[in-house]
RNA sequence: GUUCACGUAGCUCAGUAGGAUAGAGCGUUUCCCUCCGAAGGAAAAGGCCGCAAGUUCGAUUCUUGUCGUGAACACCA
């Protein structure tokens, strides 16, 4: 594909031997497809920026054919595409590449590791930590779509407080059943009982020690407990779509001398210290981290081990597997503590993962907290969501199956949760997010279903010449022309809402398309069969796009 | 207290590697049901881009300050 911005700029650095021009996208249709602000490109010879546009104007020469002209508006140099040129180019490629098009395979195939979401087994996911999931799915199949081998890490905190916690909760009250929520309410009760008799945090901590003593039995009741809250985490997300490749324990590095030879290593380099109560710590005066004191406590008095210096070993494993490409997502709650992670990584001689960071989501002004009760769970907004959707289905005397309701669903919450930027705080409104107007999932989705209407009515026969008029037409062309630019764009800026954007623009642009013109019943053949395979292209772009987002689409409604 | 992020229409949010008259969706008012059905389209109203200085031909965008919101900062993970 052909990139105009680039095209244009590599031309006037040539004309004007300049190394440095500003391509953009004018703020009006009557100013042209693309356009240069000629104020940085005077000199000696043309020192008004109204000259060097007409400078461009009357020697801007395009190899390429696919700008028609040039118009000068005061210091701005503005270019029009040949459309003739360039829907035929577009409308071919996409034709070609299919569910391809948009990538330009940057990662050649290469290995790529991201870990993301890896919450405790003692929580239900809810709307916040699911950011975590929905970006880190996101970036999974971006890097995927642009050719690289991607490998999704999830890390189990089995060996934490919380769960020695849960255990002590589960020998006490039993349980009811072996499923998810019910291991929920004891731990919700246990946690109760702790916050009153502390003899029972003290209880937690000998547990942890005699598991990593090697206690075999004490082992196997944590091993146990944990797996079944990590089955009933993977049943969510399974019905959000999201899946990993590889899971990870964090007490497979209490077992085999990984935190001692990490600990030896700290200790070889001078940075380990111990403190008046017996625990071990890190010293990090050397860098530059924005806590009180420099330090990265590793164990409690007792030695046994804190979730940092689990996760330190979990990294390295991570970093030695694959040293190039190794992402992480974490919530900006966590970037101080993913500095310290780096600086003692640094210490020990190991890049540090990238960190792909994103901010809260706030409920009605409130942060989410389990214990706090501001909290809505996964499965709670899925079923408002499938609820509603079902009620608004019984309105129009329509029917769905559970398969496709499941896909709307889906593609409501990730629309909804990927339309805002990630640095961004998200004010989560349940109205709002089960809002099926305007800028939602359900919006494009039901494009799709029209477009696959009218393409199921009419079918597209032969490959004659392509003819296109309507405004519509043109700027949905040069939308869909814009494709591999943003994918490309999106590694770097690693921003879902971007995506989101474009695909709400197309969207829409068909939809005033749809409204205004005629397909079926377009007398002229070229016409129609034009704008059948506009209609193809435009498709297969939405479906491409909202593939990386983790969007499925469905045939009908 | 220190550090980081964010303040754009009534509400929810885009935009900005500095550029021409700042854009959507929701809500409000008014029109329009022909290919999947209004879960849609057209139009109107709605903005000192938090505030103040600085940098420059030009600042919503960069710098500094300030106010507001959120987050993090030693035996939680």
């Amino acid at each position: 594909m052909l990139d105009i911005k680039k095209i244009i700029g590599d031309q006037i650095k040539e004309l004007l031997h300049c190394d440095q021009v500003t391509v953009e996208i004018p703020p009006k249709e009557n100013m042209g497809d693309y356009s240069v602000p000629c104020f940085e490109l005077r000199n000696e010879a043309l020192p008004n920026p109204n000259q060097v546009a007409n400078y461009i104007k009357d020697h801007f020469e395009d190899p390429h054919h696919i700008i028609q002209s040039v118009d000068v508006i005061g210091p701005y140099a503005n270019f029009n595409i040949d459309y003739d040129v360039l829907s035929s180019q577009v409308i071919q490629e996409i034709e070609e590449q299919k569910e391809t098009f948009g990538s330009r395979n940057q990662g050649h195939n290469e290995a790529l590791l991201i870990e993301h979401t890896s919450i405790n087994p003692n929580a239900e996911p809810h709307i916040g930590r699911c950011r975590n999931s929905l970006i880190g799915d996101f970036m999974s199949n971006l890097y995927h779509f642009t050719g690289f081998d991607v490998e999704r890490h999830y890390f189990i905190n089995d060996l934490g407080k919380k769960i020695a916690l849960l255990v002590i909760g589960i020998e006490k009250y039993g349980l009811k059943n072996d499923d998810f929520s019910s291991i929920l309410d004891v731990y919700v009760q246990i946690s109760k009982d702790a916050s009153q008799d502390p003899a029972l945090e003290q209880k937690s901590f000998d547990y942890l020690e005699q598991v990593e003593n090697g206690n075999e039995e004490m082992i196997e009741r944590f091993k146990k407990i944990t797996d079944m809250c990590v089955a009933g985490q993977m049943k969510i997300f399974d019905e959000l779509d999201i899946h990993f490749d590889i899971f990870t324990h964090e007490s497979d590095y209490v077992y085999n001398n990984y935190l001692t030879n990490i600990l030896d290593q700290l200790q070889a380099k001078g940075k380990l210290k111990e403190d008046e109560l017996g625990r071990y710590y890190v010293d990090l005066s050397d860098y530059k981290i924005p806590t009180k004191e420099p330090v990265l406590v590793l164990t409690r008095s007792n030695k046994t081990s804190l979730y940092p210096i689990k996760d330190i070993a979990y990294t390295i494993d991570k970093i030695n597997r694959n040293r190039k490409h190794n992402f992480i997502v974490l919530g900006e709650d966590q970037e101080v503590y993913m500095q310290q992670i780096s600086a003692v990584l640094d210490i020990l001689g190991y890049p540090a993962p990238e960190l792909i960071s994103y901010s809260y989501v706030l409920l009605e002004g409130e942060k989410m907290s389990t214990s706090g009760g501001t909290v809505v769970l996964v499965t709670d907004f899925i079923r408002e969501v499938k609820n509603t959707l079902k009620e608004e289905f019984q309105k129009r005397n329509l029917t769905i199956d559970d398969e496709n309701l499941t896909i709307l669903c889906n593609a409501c919450i990730k629309f909804t949760m990927l339309n805002v930027s990630k640095q961004k705080i998200v004010n989560f409104n349940l109205d709002n997010a089960t809002s099926f107007t305007g800028e939602s999932g359900i919006y494009i989705l039901y494009n799709i279903v029209r477009i696959n209407s009218i393409l199921k009515n009419n079918p597209i026969n032969g490959k004659e010449d392509l003819q296109y008029q309507e405004e519509q037409e043109k700027k949905m062309i040069k939308l869909l022309s814009q494709f591999p630019e943003l994918v490309d764009e999106l590694l770097t800026s690693c921003e879902p809402a971007h995506l989101t954007k474009y695909i709400f623009h197309l969207t829409q642009e068909f939809s005033r398309f749809y409204e205004q013109t005629n397909i079926s019943n377009e007398s002229n053949e070229v016409l129609k069969q034009s704008r059948l395979r506009l209609l193809w292209a435009v498709r297969q772009v939405l479906i491409n796009a909202l593939s990386i987002l983790g969007i499925k689409t469905i045939e009908k409604m």
